[in-house]
DNA sequence: GCCGATTCTCTACGGCTGTAGTGGATCGAA
DNA sequence: TTCGATCCACTACAGCCGTAGAGAATCGGC
């Protein structure tokens, strides 16, 4: 009943803040993010973020809770769609296919809010309140890889769900913020990766019980 | 001529304000690096950071060049004990196991080091400058990676390559700075990993030229 | 022992930062 | 219509920021 009533015409001021906020991570990085700064590229009355997130540690959980629901309508269509887990056991091109788009979009189109991410992702390290936040953001996304995995017969999901979504990580990073930025892997590359990663995870322990070498 | 000579047992400033900044930015972040406060931390005249770095993007250089040599001196013996490339061609194992150890121990003992390189790279994304620097800093490492690989027999070592980084790399990034941190993954788990990532690298396309499916 | 050049310390300055408080505008209930 | 409560715009303030320059200290050649 505090924060109920609102007039529904007017796009609520803490969600122009927080998409505000992680634009200014993105382009002037945790030093441009200041609470005047997003006063003036929102074209705020002076003083307007100041008083939405009072101190800066609440500017900041209003940026990050403004990206997970982002990121959170990003696969809200592939979830809600049953599309996931493609639960055929042994369908690792399907899986390679879908994971590869996910990770293709999200190094072109989705590279700005991959910045913001990792700028909160740092800054999480040494705030704790903003650790619980950052780490549920991307549990529904974590638990849908280890169901992918487990779908497609692996004996560990757990730990194959984790390093699946590791290694897009490390691809992502790579091509957003590493080295890699000036060539990023195209999807083709990425799905092909994908797909000899799964086939390692489910080849060695799932389809042959132990016999290392190849039947020829 | 202009900075050759400096009395030999003094550890020169320079390299003091790169490890005091390296170390402001893994504690406080890329807001707490500043001239003073590096001058504070290493119990420096006050100025003397001003003085050695008159701006902020000579900072930010010289903690990314002091991390440069700081992580060369690092791989530097294995490097030079001739360990890699283990040249085996079908030594998953070997090659897995020596990853395994490079990226276990850069998740513990040498954590906050990575956090310094995100925060870099990050600023990297918006600073010419120090995008060169920064890219240039790990190209033996990767190149070492691509050697190896290719050695493992692999018919496409600049990729197999690159995505051995990056699975290397996410990891690394979940454990330390992500929603994993809690629950870093075992040396063991690592070393498993990488060889399940090797196999599906090696097996699909070096061991068996196209059929895609199993053979039963 | 002297002196010019280099190396360093210290201080100044304009500008931006986080945060809090004050007073006016707006709204819903009576 | 009146009035109390909420929402919001604006201002104040103490402190820290990057950067530049003036002068002291130190060093090496003579």
């Amino acid at each position: 009943m505090t924060t109920a009533k609102r007039s529904p015409d007017r796009p609520d001021r803490l969600v122009l803040i927080g998409d505000t906020a992680i634009r200014l991570l993105v382009e002037r990085g945790m030093r441009g993010l200041t609470h005047r700064a997003v006063d003036e590229a929102a074209g705020l009355p002076a003083g307007s973020t100041s008083y939405y997130a009072r101190t800066r540690v609440a500017l900041l959980e209003v940026a990050l809770a403004r990206m997970t629901v982002l990121e959170a309508g990003e696969f809200a269509p592939a979830l809600a769609a049953g599309d996931l887990p493609p639960a055929l056991p042994g369908d690792v091109e399907g899986v390679a296919d879908m994971a590869a788009t996910i990770v293709s979009e999200a190094i072109r189109e989705g590279r700005a809010q991959k910045i913001a991410r990792y700028e909160l992702a740092l800054e999480a390290t040494r705030r704790p309140e903003l650790r619980g936040m950052y780490d549920g953001a991307g549990v529904a996304f974590r638990e849908a890889a280890v169901a992918m995995v487990a779908a497609l017969g692996s004996p560990e999901p757990a730990r194959h769900g984790r390093f699946l979504v590791a290694w897009c990580e490390g691809v992502m990073f790579d091509a957003i913020a590493g080295a890699g930025w000036a060539t990023p892997p195209s999807r083709a590359d990425i799905r092909t990766g994908i797909a000899e990663l799964l086939t390692g995870m489910l080849g060695d322990t799932a389809r042959r019980p132990r016999p290392k070498s190849p039947n020829e």
